[in-house]
DNA sequence: TATGAATGAGGGTTCATTCAT
DNA sequence: AATGAATGAACCCTCATTCAT
């Protein structure tokens, strides 16, 4: 699962970056199962050999490709996390959300899709789903917030989790017909407020 | 899509099945993508040409096994949603999404894996994925019920069936450590309620 | 190292007899290393997938060759050997010896040639070399007949074995210019004749 | 097949020694076929386009490092044959043979296994296999002892030098069990000078 | 009807060798 | 002179599907 040689000259760099391109755009065009090694190697303008210098196999590339969008979202939430950490709740949350569908929305075939439809993707134990990542924000958010009723406990970070993730992936992958993305936005936001504060319990 | 011919013998109709659990049961152990038409017919005790006589191609038995599962879990719905729903919503709500987990639980594979992992099924216009006809049980309880606040908006309903389907779907697939059962089925219907009485808005 | 599956109808023993011609005539014409699957196939004017329903991969193609030219010998050694067992030596020597040379000219690419330059095949416990077959028929020879002073050593087999297959393997894939075939043959016996007879001892 | 061009410094010359090094540790671990001039240059710790610099193509390593043994060899016999060559028979033959058989044991795989498993090399012209080499030098010793009954005729060569190395090759690549090899040194030597001394016209 | 046989199309991967810096 | 990068040509093998008895 591991690169097979790092690229040293500049060349190089853009033969990988162009099989990672070629790879995200016939994704989008076709789905996963359906693309293979030498499909990518073609649209990349790259001869197969090389995509193999670099990449050891078929899975490899899927996983980098996984790999750069789950960690760039990571790096824009926790950027925004920072900023606005001592925020009121009702303004830290529709910010983390839309921030996050947006992202969602800019890699929806790749975090989206890809885990479940690669599913030996998700075996692979050096893939952190991106969904993870969000729910270890979650977790820092309530820990250093000891004022909420909801607490850090499993249940509650199952379904907080969940709360986002599973709406914004549905947002994205099977849009409602006549509910705008702000009225989303304004009503997820709500919900989540609204479960952190506990109104349930 | 269509089944090629139906099983007007009982030896044909034997044979169907046999096929069917075949395939069941190799789903079950291999997942999807890695299961092939021969190996089906081998498990199946099959010729693979008499396979091909009661199914055009291999993603007809996919969905035939689908079909199966969703149709008797639509079934169960509305036989349950039939007898109760003159009772009062907290009673109601509970046993719904009991019934629900528990059929989730026994058709994981086919129910929850399948259609993530075989895209083309989902376009597949014939299919009617099960998460739809929860929605409509919902949908239908919620005109039988004018007192509620939340009502039949597209906004509502998709965030309740999200609510539903995807806490059920993520609580099988990938149970959270220190959850129990009941708790969460508690925790998850005390949320639906309050989501319905209008909590939110 | 196993055929894949046996030949019922007449068809597909015509499939897998062509398979093997084809082979064998590519054998002779290039050697075994630069012969694949698909060269195989397509001289035999048979799918390369029909191949593989027969024969697993490609060793196994080369290793059923093999072992029917060696089980033929094999036949026809014992065969003469039982009919002349009680004649004298200096008739029943030059008859065998005759035998093979005329068993390995038939098949030199098979019998010689293949298990020097496939070093897999001898390395597969299944493949049983013929000159393990020669092997066997001296020493039972040797066994009915204890007024040799040649007896069933170790050390006397290595020496008998390798006088009889060498001295024919040679004259067959390096021929001795200016020796005749007879003239060969003539002094072969005579040399294992009084190897026999333990002029050396 | 020569040699691209001569190494005149001194750090090319070890980087042609490192390669052949190289070359001949991977035959011994896995057999010709199966090592490939990628594995031969990584082992080496020399750059793939370094290694073309030296040779031409794959075949010519493998020639270089034939070449090299069987000259070695060829060069310990001759010194040998000329310090003892008039001595009597019966203290000539063991001391040849017993040279023969440390060289083949010391480079088997080369000597031995190489020009069988690679039948393009035995093609290539420039290669004088080591038995021919062998063949001369008792074809030397035949023509300088005239009291020989035996002649340096081509019956007689072929047997003699088939005699010699068919069991020395044998004896190294495919050992009995149960046969020393004092035994085994003492016993062909033997022969040798029994067929020598004519026991058998 | 059921079964053995056949097949087209492709899919992943490797290797010897050459180019460009 | 030495190295990283590139490449063309294969090769082995599988699978969904159809044919013929």
């Amino acid at each position: 699962m591991e690169r097979r040689k790092l690229p040293r000259q500049q060349r190089a760099k853009a033969t990988v970056d162009s099989i990672l391109d070629a790879a995200n755009d016939l994704i989008r065009e076709k789905g996963f199962s359906s693309i293979g090694t030498g499909e990518i190697a073609a649209r990349a303008g790259v001869n197969i050999a090389s995509l193999y210098q670099y990449f050891p196999n078929r899975e490899t590339i899927l996983f980098s490709l996984y790999e750069e969008a789950a960690n760039q979202g990571a790096h824009k939430l926790n950027s925004l996390a920072m900023k606005i950490v001592h925020d009121e709740l009702e303004t830290v949350v529709p910010k983390i959300i839309k921030l996050l569908l947006t992202h969602y929305e800019e890699h929806s075939a790749i975090l989206l899709r890809m885990l479940h439809e690669v599913p030996e993707l998700r075996r692979a134990t050096r893939v952190v789903p991106f969904e993870k990542m969000i729910g270890s924000t979650i977790r820092l958010y309530l820990q250093q917030h000891p004022e909420f009723r909801i607490k850090d406990t499993p249940r509650h970070m199952f379904f907080l989790e969940n709360l986002v993730v599973s709406n914004l992936t549905r947002y994205v992958t099977d849009p409602p017909p006549n509910v705008s993305r702000s009225e989303f936005l304004t009503h997820l936001s709500r919900v989540i407020v609204a479960y952190l504060k506990g109104s349930f319990s």
